[in-house]
DNA sequence: TTGCAACTGTCAAAAAATTAACATTCAAGG
DNA sequence: CCTTGAATGTTAATTTTTTGACAGTTGCAA
């Protein structure tokens, strides 16, 4: 193995370990998954896998952006979360050896680093990497969770400003700091919470006129996080 | 540890493997698991935790069920899921360390299995444990993503026919063979979808006429498992 | 700079769900 | 056997969301 790609898989680990989770693991298992992992490259709107696919692969976004999406019976779109650089995922299949529960697909120029299943189950069978890997699962299981009571029990504005909070932080598993502007069309952002973008664009309207957003072509700007913050915990 | 409370435990162990993941969990573990264990009995309407409440324990429900649920900020109660004799929970705060993400209640009388946080971690250090555990949360979060879908992109009729024959499979996360009645008012299944009794009544109708169901007083039956399948299937 | 595709804003009609109200039916205990 | 609390059945009015339609904007690329 070359200077270069060790070179370049050590800046990997940097730009990685700004996820709290990752960088949470080990430094040793850490070092153990960047030897077992490929990089792959992929055009905007190519698929690294389709819902009903099998084999069970690990993944990380090195640098772009996919989108994890469902087709329903009469073709409308929903869009479940959206993978940023720094987000690990795909883990699910390779545990209960069922298919992929949905389609991931890049949205814009993306590189993925892909632990292959064979090297992941090698990676099991140490037990910090499963602990781990525990601890990856429970946090999506608790966004999962938060995600059914949203639909179950909050109205339609509550659920606009939680999503749009979630997406400042970086949505997904996990991810830091906050961005004041958010680059999503208003029909993406309907599409993750299963509305319709009318509907939608008369919620963000409100929320503008008070003040609390700016709404512009394919970006939404938040002008106060705390206004925002108080949409979300009211209803 | 005298006799009785080993007649009891291999008792357990019989009845717990009826579920498949804990079945499929390779034997020493299972009576390491067991081991380690104590029996806590619940009367109905009894708390085994609250939303907020901090600890790591893990469940298993040997008899009886519970509900597990969480109040909106207007009072208004979401029910999750419910946990029938066989299911494991609880594991996620333990590996998050966050505090629990809802209240689970008995509905009846229960006997419920803790294994505490610290005989927890112990077995966590057992590699097929970490194994199992892994295993057991990926089943969790394929079932959260079918609600987080269901309530994107599924009509309200669907969610009503999928939710029906989850509860005929046994619900939750893992369990076996279908039954024909399912013991729950409309009151409470309204609420495990998260729509109103009169909704639910109106379209439990609509399949009544259609012959797929017979509605008694709590209960529901199921006459064709078939057609309730179809019902899922279409929208 | 002009054309075009993608995105936003808005409206009216239709469909769906909620709210509120009330009658009826069931089953368990006294 | 009868009372009573709990559950179901049903309706009308109201609210919310969807559907469908169309005009106005934006940004990019020819």
């Amino acid at each position: 193995m070359g200077k270069w790609v060790v070179n370049s898989k050590s800046s990997w680990m940097q730009a990685l370990s700004v996820n709290p989770w990752f960088g949470s693991v080990p430094l040793a298992e850490r070092r153990a998954m960047l030897a077992a992992s490929d990089v792959l490259p992929l055009r905007p709107g190519e698929m690294l896998f389709r819902k009903g696919d099998n084999g069970g692969g690990f993944f990380a976004v090195l640098s772009g952006a996919l989108k994890v999406s469902t087709l329903g019976e009469d073709g409308r779109e929903g869009i479940l979360s959206v993978l940023e650089a720094g987000i690990w995922f795909g883990e699910t299949s390779h545990f209960d050896g069922q298919a992929r529960p949905h389609d991931v697909t890049a949205v814009e120029e993306t590189e993925v680093l892909v632990i292959a299943p064979a090297a992941f189950a090698r990676l099991m069978r140490r037990n910090a990497f499963a602990y781990a890997m525990a601890v990856l699962m429970s946090v999506r299981t608790r966004a999962l969770y938060g995600l059914v009571e949203d639909s179950m029990l909050r109205t339609t504005s509550t659920r606009v400003a939680r999503r749009l909070l979630a997406l400042t932080h970086g949505d997904a598993t996990m991810a830091p700091d906050a961005r004041a502007s958010v680059a999503v069309s208003q029909e993406a952002l309907a599409m993750m919470l299963g509305i319709t973008r009318q509907t939608l664009s008369k919620e963000l309207k409100v929320m503008a006129r008070a003040g609390v957003l700016s709404l512009g072509y394919g970006r939404i700007e938040v002008l106060s996080l705390a206004d925002l913050e108080l949409c979300a915990a009211l209803a």
